[in-house]
Formats: structure tokens, sequence, C-alpha cells
DNA sequence: AAAAGCCCCTGGATGC
DNA sequence: TGCATCCAGGGGCTTT
């Protein structure tokens, strides 16, 4: 479910709620893609100093160690005071004085890792291979340029792949590349810079919108105040297959890259 | 080093 | 109605 948009959009619900909260309890229920990482007892009485995110992980800073959160597929977060009793697929609880954090995912792909610090070599192994932020001002186009000539594989694979920029999941993959007029299968490095550049401010200008549309909720995803998100509504190709485009009206196509669907205009991408 | 495939897991939609 | 099959927003690991 969850690209950066929504990723966003669920640590701008809740960042500065839960600012502050000293942490009552921590409860882990089935286990998520890796363990914890610590004794859960052993965070209770820290407080809450900011929550970050780095690609699509959000990063909850105590003010010792540091929660890393990924929602994974299917995952979702909730804050609140008020919450429903927990489910079979609420798999992490975090009780603090400002409210409740739960983590809902069914397929449990997600993951809670604590870490000492973001620097330690368990954060490492998870954070230390990602791109560029693509909201960010480090998100250089020079820099973009010379990530994407080192790859021969197909361009929709590279932004999925998230080493030289993060947060472009399958859904707006197939719609950033839309915008920039590039055809998915075409190989990385045979894009020339002005292309580079189109798929640069492509990229930013389809984040943004997207987390200003509240993300995409196309199943189930709700920010951590439980507002669903409307970008799905926008989306120019993804999941449109057989349908008009919206700007030459030709059939949308669907392909499959690495067993992820991929939707492409076939007359607007041309090459 | 990079690329391609496999796999983790559950649930909803579709087809017979 | 029941059962099998396919598909889903991610990404680490293993094999080429």
């Amino acid at each position: 479910m969850p690209e950066l948009p929504e990723v966003e959009v669920t640590r701008l619900s809740f960042a500065d709620r839960i600012f502050g909260a000293k942490v009552v309890s921590v409860r882990m229920g089935k286990a998520l893609r890796w363990p914890l990482g610590c004794n859960p007892a052993l965070l209770a009485g820290r407080t809450v100093r900011a929550v970050r995110r780095r690609g699509k992980y959000l990063l909850i800073d105590l003010d010792h160690g540091v929660l890393l959160v990924h929602l994974g597929m299917s995952g979702s977060l909730i804050f609140s005071h008020q919450l429903p009793p927990s489910g079979v697929h609420d798999h992490f609880e975090m009780v603090t004085t400002h409210g409740t954090l739960r983590l809902n995912d069914p397929r449990r792909f997600g993951a809670v890792v604590y870490a000492s610090s973001d620097e330690t070599p368990e954060a490492l192994k998870l954070l230390g291979k990602l791109g560029m932020e693509p909201l960010s001002d480090d998100f250089d186009v020079n820099l973009f340029h010379v990530g994407l000539g080192r790859r021969k594989a197909a361009i929709k694979q590279v932004l999925l792949a998230g080493d030289v920029v993060v947060g472009v999941g399958n859904i707006y993959a197939s719609e950033v590349l839309f915008m920039a007029g590039i055809r998915p299968t075409v190989s990385s490095s045979r894009l020339s810079q002005p292309r580079v550049a189109k798929l640069h401010a492509a990229i930013r200008e389809v984040l943004a919108r997207a987390v200003a549309a509240g993300g995409s909720t196309l199943r189930d995803f709700s920010s951590a105040s439980g507002k669903v998100g409307y970008f799905q509504l926008e989306a120019m190709v993804y999941g449109r297959d057989g349908q008009p485009c919206r700007v030459c009206g030709s059939h949308i196509k669907s392909v499959r890259q690495g067993q992820r669907a991929t939707f492409y205009c076939p007359h607007c991408q041309k090459f």
C-alpha cells in the first residue's frame, strides 16, 4: 500500500500529536518481518522527540534510541486516545501519555525495529543503501542523471529499486513515467539529460500532489488520524488497463516487470 | 556489481 | 455455495 506519499501523510497525521509523549508500554503481537530488537519493556518511560521519514521508513526518535517503522504492503498506523479493542492484525501497540500508536498489518510485510541510533549497523542495514529523497533539496537533477546512467535495467525497475531515488513505488512509478512521457521498459542508462530532467520534475510534482491529496487509498489505506486518500482518483494510468488515456484517448496498456504490473500509454510514452 | 527470480503473508475478486 | 487460482501499494535474499 504505502509509498512515499502515504508514509508522509501518515507521519504528518500524528507527528505533532505524539511529540513529547512519554511511553507507557509497548506490546508486540504476531511476528512482523523482523523482531523488534529489544525488550519492549525497556522502552517504557522514554519520551518521543520527533517523527521523521526516510524513504518509506518512519523514524520515531525517542530521547534514547529510535524506532524504525515500515508499513510493508498492507500496513497502516493509527494514533488515538480512543481505539477499538485490538484485532488479529494489530501487531504493534505503543501506549503513550498522548495516545496509543497501533500498527495494523494483515500481510505482516511491515516491521518495527528498535535501534539505539539511526547510525547503528542494524539501522544502516535498512537505511544505508537508500537513494536520494525526492522532495528534499538534495534531489539533484545532475546526480539523478549520473545515478540512472549507471544502470541498464528498465527505468521502471530502477525507480522501484530505491537506491537512486527513494519512495517511488508501483503506483507512482507508472504515474511519474507517464507524466515524463517515458516508456517504462526503456533502459535507464539510455535516457538523455533532458528526459532525466523531465522525469526529475515529474517525480517531485506527482509525489507532492499525492501528499496534498492525502495519498492513494486503493483498498484500505488511511492516515494515523483515520483519513483516507484521494490521489487514486487522479491516476492517469495506474490500474487503468484497457481504458482510454486521459490525454490522447489511446487504450492504456499493462505489462509485467519483475512480477509487478506496469501501466502506460503507448501513444504518450512512445520510447 | 548488477539484474532477475523467489519468497515472506493474508484476503479479496474472479472463475469453474 | 465451495474451492482453486490469481492478484495486491514492498523489499530482502539468493542465484545467475
